[in-house]
DNA sequence: TATGATACATAGGAAGTCTAGGTATAGCGG
DNA sequence: CCGCTATACCTAGACTTCCTATGTATCATA
């Protein structure tokens, strides 16, 4: 549909990759960030994160590891990494452009 | 994933719709009008337009009706319903929420 | 007469999101 | 002690959208 279709369905994962950039998170932990953040707007769901972490993951755009607390609880933190870096720059140039092109069509350059 | 997860899916039909609310509309020309306003950044295929469009008649939001033209060929022009207009109307806050939404967690408020 | 543009359409595959369910621990109130 | 909620991870299957590929047909141009 757009030279980068993949805008559509991405921009969660361009979320999870900007939020884990950002500082190392944990998958219930991005679930209440990105919900608090966006002020209750974003609600990531189970079924759509987990997934979605796993595909950035197995892109080798962040990298998982266990981490055991006291009470022995086990959380998995995800680091971005030096690709998920470039790749993050990347994605946030072609947001611009998306929404560039987008108010191109909303609002139409009166002649 | 949002209060409204159709944004993602669906900025393809709002694009439609709020070209069609403009002026109406055939399938082709709105091919080339996208294209022309994004200065080719999107470029929509036959096989999301057309769909595209049949759901919106489908959901009452447009209406196509026939032309023939004087060379014999045949158009679908698409015209905007009230329905239509209003949807449009309320898909655009939407998209605007979205947006806020969005630069939240992009952009997060220090304090 | 062959090619490209115009103009519509659909079938099937790829990909992401959701619903719904599963597993397990910890803390709290009754 | 039991039920409930929150924490914390995961997956299967359904659903939707977008793309590729293909089909039909007309018209202008080389």
């Amino acid at each position: 549909m757009a030279q980068r279709p993949e805008l559509m369905k991405g921009s969660s994962e361009s979320l999870l990759l900007c939020l884990v950039g950002q500082q190392p998170m944990y998958g219930y932990q991005i679930v209440r960030e990105i919900e608090k953040r966006s002020q209750g707007y974003f609600r990531f769901k189970e079924g759509t994160l987990y997934p979605a972490l796993h595909r950035l993951e197995k892109a080798g755009l962040v990298v998982g590891r266990w981490q055991m607390l006291p009470s022995g609880r086990q959380r998995r933190y995800y680091y971005i990494t030096d690709k998920g870096r470039r790749t993050l720059t990347e994605k946030m140039n072609q947001w611009r452009d998306f929404l560039i092109a987008m108010n191109l069509i909303i609002q139409p350059v009166r002649i």
